[in-house]
DNA sequence: AAAATAGTGTCTGTAAGACAATATTGT
DNA sequence: ACAATATTGTCTTACAGACACTATTTT
């Protein structure tokens, strides 16, 4: 929550080269990283499910060894949602169903260690959420690469000198974006698979918001809405009553494609 | 918290996909636009405020003569939002109070009018809110450049071909942007001087949200709001009772310079 | 039977919207 | 006095949140 004035606004205030360091007049250079969420149980909270996304350690200087999110350079022939979808599975072997653009970021710091005639990057930064299923395959198995790791979201970097660049700030505004769109927007239902049980729904929201939800107004609020249908079936095989299954029949704010931003719900 | 579920904002229709070309292998390079919001006193509404964009005519092709954005390359020694800032300055005269990033537009077919050989661009694009005293004295007046000049948001460019590039659907995303946000955040002050009656600041709500408010009811929510403050004085000079004048004491959700959590609900 | 989770019903406080009623000014 | 706007009050409805209660399964 940044909050500001009224009268006079606080302004950044250097007119165009007023602080001029010496540094490489190349024009910026463009970049796509992106912040991928899975939901995955956590050891450290009593096996409840919490935020993780994977991270790739750096084999090169500047922060060598650190770990940063998964991008690459924008090549010349593709959008840049396209590009976000190359590197990711590239990088993480991931293909996401839900991805959206988060924000530019371009100050002229974002490397806090810059480098003596190093070109400045523009990244453009995605954010997508996939299923805990489809993280398991793709990355952190036997056969994974071991430079590629899924991180706590909220930790991740932590006592490791923090993630590379202006990495943990991205990764926190991605965390406050996943957690009000969640609010509004039909994104719960991009962790889950086609069916669900209203526990495990709870459950999303409950990861992704970090509080507990009454279970009755929960459900009393699902069922209110038209697009959550219930099916002929039950979970079987808990510990006690099996509670039925449910399906998720509307729009599935998949991927909004460019400017709409998003989750819309016709 | 408020509802969890279904409710979200009714959004622009995505995009069109990409459609590529033989273009050039260049890099691509980086433009920074802006969307400068102003309320307006409209004469095809009947007087009411509508709002208003300042756009420049293109001088060079593609869309040579047509409306454009105010922008410009991005340079080497400046932030994104220090670019908008300036260009901003430099096309209109103007420096908003509120600005805030947009969006990156990078599709492929960006220029409905490709050019041979052209380079790929990728815009980042801020969007500004100014007041209409500013507004009146940097542009379209008598010793104004007639290669800017002032439209109605919802129809620039119509009937004369367009908007130049994608540019009317930059403008349609930043309109319902402003109308969403202006909903949850303390945007509207941006429009309005240190004091205001509270009809003068529920005529910004109508005129952006383009409906009519109970007055009443408007009045009674922003007595809830602790941040409103009324003054001792009253604006004189009506045509009937003189009401009262009104502060806004609170932030205001200004110019969210980073992505952090920029914008707050209240 | 007990435990545990699934699922229903009810009450309360808050807030939005509709709209009637009153207050205060200029003409 | 009248018109026009400012300002206050009242009623209704919707809904979130708290929470008691019932239902159905496993152990």
């Amino acid at each position: 929550m940044s909050q500001i004035f009224f009268g006079a606004p606080p302004r950044p205030s250097a007119p165009a080269g007023a602080n001029v360091s010496e540094r490489a007049q190349l024009p910026p250079s463009l970049a796509i990283s992106t912040v991928i969420f899975a939901l995955k149980p956590d050891p450290l909270a009593n096996g409840a499910p919490t935020l993780w996304l994977p991270l790739v350690r750096r084999i090169k200087e500047p922060f060598r060894g650190q770990w940063a999110l998964p991008g690459g350079p924008l090549t010349a022939e593709e959008s840049l949602e396209d590009a976000a979808r190359r590197n990711l599975l590239e990088t993480t072997g991931l293909a996401p169903a839900y991805l959206e653009q988060l924000y530019a970021f371009g100050g002229l710091n974002r490397s806090s260690r810059p480098e003596r005639g190093s070109q400045r990057v523009v990244s453009i930064v995605y954010w997508a959420l996939v299923r805990a299923t489809e993280a398991q395959l793709s990355v952190g198995g036997e056969g994974g690469d071991e430079n590629v790791a899924w991180h706590r979201a909220d930790t991740a970097g932590a006592g490791e000198g923090g993630l590379a660049f202006d990495h943990r700030e991205i990764v926190d505004y991605a965390l406050w974006r996943v957690r009000t769109k969640i609010e509004y927007a039909q994104i719960a239902y991009h962790f889950l698979g086609p069916t669900f049980t209203l526990a495990q729904l709870r459950e999303v929201y409950e990861a992704v918001l970090g509080r507990s939800l009454d279970p009755a107004n929960f459900r009393r609020q699902l069922k209110s809405a038209p697009q959550i249908e219930a099916t002929d079936e039950f979970l079987e095989g808990g510990r006690h009553r099996p509670p039925r299954l449910y399906r998720y029949t509307g729009p599935l704010d998949a991927t909004p494609g460019g400017p709409g931003p998003g989750s819309t719900q016709s």
